[in-house]
RNA sequence: CGGGGUAUAGCGCAGCCUGGUAGCGCGUCUGCUUUGGGAGCAGAAGGUCGCAGGUUCAAAUCCUGCUGCCCCGACCA
């Protein structure tokens, strides 16, 4: 992508409304612009990377075993009637009327829609275990929207809802959505922590909250800190081993940690001095069992081996990919700008033409474009006529993993540089040698 | 929802107290010179001063109401 043909609106100076890093960085490098309070358009950078993202959340989700489908945002009251949530939800819920004045509402989360598809079509132990999942856009009318994306009003949320015949099976689903979150937050860069969670809203007794340690999160959170040494399962892990998922689920929720409104200060301080680990952190994911609680009033009933109909077992699972975008900036930037782990950063490459015109550097820039965008490694050739400082900042500030360095003074000996913006070392190579570091 | 702020050019701000031609920096546009860490010079464009009332010869400025947005707290993917 040439950025003469992008649009890419960088600001220089820092709008006075963010107030934490990764708002201040989303608006200065043209990823979000707000339309009003938690409410937020995604400009061309913001998108790729949240495409990214909700790349890996569906590869992770397929792997588990979850199946895709796409739920609407607009919902009908009388399906909420039919749980008491229509009344139970509160202000948060946008309500809306059609031209019928049918009550209608804008999802803030589906666990009554799904079950009523999933009794509308199931009816027998034989059809389960189920895990169905959508991504789609939610609509919590929060009282205080901030921090940009951190807590809007209008998110995406990945929603999986699981469907067992009774505990046993409900707690392997549980389980192996459980894996599948260590796995997604960790192929994002980001160490996730499991930590027992309130229920809320959303009801049950078993939760677990993924928390991703930041300085500016929203949560306060304690937990042992050998949790930051616990290695995250491969993607060979096998979801169908009921004892392998219990395995790991116990191991990483073994050691204490929780969030502030299930913190034991007792147990806490029964771990030794040097383990006990008291931070603030984002909540990027949340899984529930909560049981018949909605298959109960709403009737999805399946019948068992023994002919008898029992109320399906269930629970949900969330994940916040536009919560993702600040949370990994939170946790990846410096003074300069963004620094995008590379499984989701919006090009994996800027080559920046530091003499913009002149013949020998607007060359070598193409061919390395050109050799880049055949092999379909996403690149960003910044071919704007603006001085090497200037393109430098943008780079910096859009976080691209790699870049790389056009100018006369390495070409004069055939060399271009090679610059990793994650520690920003660099390495004056040949244009072919960058191009096969770069797998092209 | 309680408390506190704020609204002037795309962004950041001054002007308001003490009413009288709307300003600065950055950005944008044109030209020339420049080109390895946000260039220099010269010129130019761009604003119903959030909205609605009121006071006044005259309102960005004073008064009233409304709205948007931000921050702190209580609540939440």
């Amino acid at each position: 992508m040439r950025l003469s043909r992008y649009f890419l609106p960088i600001l220089r100076e820092t709008p006075k409304e963010a107030e934490i890093a990764s708002h201040r960085l989303m608006l200065r490098a043209g990823m979000i612009r707000q339309e009003a309070a938690g409410i937020y358009a995604l400009l061309p950078l913001g998108l790729r990377v949240l495409d990214k993202v909700c790349r890996i959340v569906r590869e992770e989700q397929n792997r588990s075993g979850a199946v895709e489908l796409l739920m609407p945002t607009i919902q009908s009251a009388d399906l909420w009637r039919e749980s008491g949530r229509y009344e139970a939800y509160g202000k948060e819920m946008l309500r809306i009327k059609d031209r019928h004045e049918r009550d209608m509402l804008y999802g803030p989360t589906n666990e009554e829609m799904i079950t009523e598809i999933f009794r509308a079509y199931v009816r027998s132990y034989k059809d389960l275990p189920l895990n169905l999942y959508h991504i789609q856009w939610k609509f919590r009318d929060e009282v205080r929207p901030r921090f940009g994306l951190m807590r809007g009003r209008e998110f995406l949320m990945k929603d999986a809802y699981s469907f067992d015949v009774d505990l046993a099976g409900a707690r392997h689903a549980y389980n192996r959505m459980f894996v599948a979150y260590l796995r997604t937050f960790a192929r994002m860069g980001l160490r996730s922590i499991p930590m027992v969670a309130e229920t809320g809203p959303i009801g049950g007794n078993l939760s677990h909250e993924f928390i991703v340690l930041a300085d500016t999160g929203e949560s306060e959170v304690f937990c042992h800190r050998d949790y930051l040494d616990f290695e995250v399962p491969g993607a060979d892990v096998d979801f169908d081993s009921i004892a392998g998922m219990q395995a790991i689920v116990d191991k990483w929720t073994g050691l204490y940690a929780a969030t502030a409104d299930k913190h034991d200060a007792a147990a806490f301080a029964e771990l030794a001095p040097e383990k006990r680990l008291s931070a603030r952190g984002i909540e990027v994911g949340q899984v529930f069992y909560f049981g018949t609680k909605y298959s109960a009033p709403m009737k999805a009933l399946v019948a068992g081996p023994d002919g008898v109909e029992r109320p399906v077992h269930m629970g949900s699972y969330g994940i916040g990919p536009t919560r993702l975008l600040p949370a990994i900036i939170e946790v990846f930037h410096d003074e300069a700008g963004i620094k995008w782990p590379d499984a989701v950063a919006p090009f994996t490459v800027a080559i920046l033409n530091l003499k913009q015109g002149a013949s020998d550097t607007d060359a070598a820039c193409e061919r390395l474009h050109s050799a880049l965008a055949a092999k379909g490694i996403d690149t960003l050739y910044h071919d704007l006529d603006e001085r090497p400082g200037s393109k430098f900042a943008t780079a910096d500030l859009i976080g691209i993993p790699w870049q790389i360095l056009v100018g006369p003074r390495g070409l004069a000996e055939g060399k271009v540089e090679l610059k990793r913006r994650f520690d920003g070392s660099r390495e004056l190579v040949s244009p072919a040698e960058a191009l096969a570091r770069l797998g092209a």
